[in-house]
RNA sequence: CCUCCCUUCGUCUAGCGGUUAGGACAUCGCCUCUUCAGGGCGAAGACACGAGUUCGAAUCUCGUAGGGAGCACCA
């Protein structure tokens, strides 16, 4: 068995800061993809060590996110609150072995030391003043550092990035445990990945400096580093790293635009990640498909248009059930019922190869199950004139008697009421149009009448004849 | 400053020493057409730069430039 298909056993580790992003939702979804293509287990572990700026709000927020995207995991959530014993024993050991030490230096002190560095043009590094301190300070709650060795390289073989070494000389002395007790990331993180046995490290780029200390920690531990794989971040559209500025922060904020979870997936499987030529891949076939090693090294920016595109694929060609869930969420949200008006799934069939996404649907939906309150006036003006008046009342006869009111009917009825008058079909077709929508865009426009319905449609055409009669006799 | 990482059309990418450098989104044009869409056809558009290695480099090596990350009792 080759590297590349021995079942891979990973997690997602957010930390409960904020919410499920769009960086971390690829993240999340490429260990995912990694599980799942290989046999393997996807772990969901909340870093919550950061007991400032941890929230509740924000591992439900994340949890919401995972679930809306469908990223199901086989373990977890783990808590690392839950797991401070746990540190606290691997630290009490260190500390036995000789390989961490207490550290009593002040904030001060350390910030001095930064400083100085600095001033000297050196990068900032703990200068191991307390590694073999002789007799403890009263009085002071110490830190806990990891003793890293002075010589020699880290080496490690990344599955995405290839090659990577960093010499320890580069490294310091990091805190593991605060002063309070509570581990530090790049501590917990290994603990947690050697207790939970995962055997690949997914994670973003931005750690790859984190990696070698981490390394020599599980080193210290005796333990075998797991593999890692570091996937580039996303930018914004302009290049920028992503931020509140770019609107969408959350995934679930993707929702609120009216985006369908599969076309996201798909959306940010293939930044990043690619199989030849191909654009569309069910979540099925990204399974199948799906490579750790695939990925590029490269940031990517995101698209939205490239986006629509993709949402607009699945909203006309994805599994309808579940687009229909998210078509009844989006009606709800817009104070629409589909009681009064035709059912969700005819009006996807006619409306999703119109839209990009679900909140144009709806929107460009509200005709069909609520009544307008004026009629465009430019589109009344060009369309609802005098010469309007006698095809559209000859038509509205004509669908009154219409029995089985469905759209081949319903075109024949049109186009019969054209040939009677001798007129084309545009002339009728855009009065009729406006009559129904109140203005001039809209489905083919038998599946208009279609979706309006018959009574409302005769309705619609009385109250267009109306106003045409009125605008006549006023001018 | 230092360490590490990255660099193919505007964007996402294919490419693993020999290709007219391919595809997709976006853009533009034409066709289809009862509106808007959609669909069809087509156009334009890229190897950051410079040296090597080689018969031959987008592909290998080294520089340069530009971008990013890290340097916390944040993750």
């Amino acid at each position: 068995m080759t590297d590349s298909d021995r079942p891979i056993r990973t997690r997602f580790a957010p930390s409960p800061t904020g919410f499920l992003h769009i960086g971390g939702a690829r993240t999340a979804l490429f260990a995912w993809l990694a599980a799942r293509a290989t046999g393997g287990q996807f772990i969901l572990r909340v870093e919550d060590t950061d007991r400032e700026r941890s929230t509740q709000e924000s591992v439900k927020a994340i949890l919401d996110g995972m679930a809306w995207l469908a990223l199901d995991h086989d373990e977890g959530p783990f808590y690392q609150s839950d797991r401070l014993a746990r540190y606290r024993q691997v630290v009490d050991q260190l500390l036995a072995e000789g390989k961490a030490y207490r550290c009593y230096c002040s904030k001060e002190r350390l910030e001095k030391l930064r400083e100085e560095a600095m001033a000297a043009g050196e990068k900032p590094r703990y200068d191991g003043h307390c590694r073999d301190l002789e007799d403890a300070p009263e009085g002071i709650q110490p830190v806990i550092r990891f003793r890293n060795p002075d010589e020699g390289t880290v080496v490690f073989e990344d599955r995405v990035r290839g090659r990577i070494e960093i010499a320890n000389s580069e490294l310091d002395d990091l805190v593991i445990m605060r002063g309070d007790g509570m581990p530090t990331y790049n501590f917990a993180v290994v603990v947690d990945d050697m207790d939970m046995t995962i055997n690949l490290v997914i994670r973003g780029d931005d750690h790859i400096n984190n990696t070698p200390r981490q390394i020599n920690i599980y080193k210290a531990l005796g333990a075998e580093p797991p593999q890692f794989a570091h996937v580039p971040m996303i930018l914004g559209d302009d290049g920028a790293r992503l931020s509140k500025r770019h609107g969408a922060v959350s995934v679930l904020a993707w929702r609120e635009m009216g985006y369908v979870p599969e076309a996201l997936i798909n959306y940010l499987a293939r930044l990043g990640w690619s199989h030849g030529d191909r654009e569309v891949f069910s979540r099925q076939e990204l399974i199948e498909l799906f490579k750790i090693e695939d990925v590029n090294r490269k940031a990517s920016r995101f698209d939205t248009e490239k986006l629509n595109w993709l949402n607009q694929h699945y909203l006309r060609e994805g599994a309808a059930e579940q687009n229909l869930v998210e078509l009844a969420w989006h009606m709800d949200r817009a104070g629409l019922d589909a009681v009064n008006g035709p059912a969700l799934a005819d009006l996807l069939s006619v409306q999703s190869d119109r839209v990009e996404t679900l909140v144009e649907l709806v929107e460009q939906s509200r005709p069909f199950y609520t009544d307008f309150e004026e009629i465009e006036p430019g589109a009344a003006k060009k369309h609802l004139r005098p010469v309007a008046a006698e095809p559209l009342a000859a038509l509205r006869a004509r669908l009154a008697t219409v029995e089985d009111w469905q759209p081949d009917a319903l075109q024949a009825a049109v186009q019969a009421t054209a040939d009677a008058l001798e007129i084309g079909f545009g002339k009728i077709g855009m009065p009729l149009r406006v009559a129904l929508m109140g203005h001039g865009q809209s489905p083919a426009i038998n599946q208009t009448l279609w979706l309006v319905g018959q009574e409302r449609s005769l309705k619609r055409i009385d109250q267009a004849l109306a106003f045409i009669e009125a605008r006549q006799s006023a001018s």
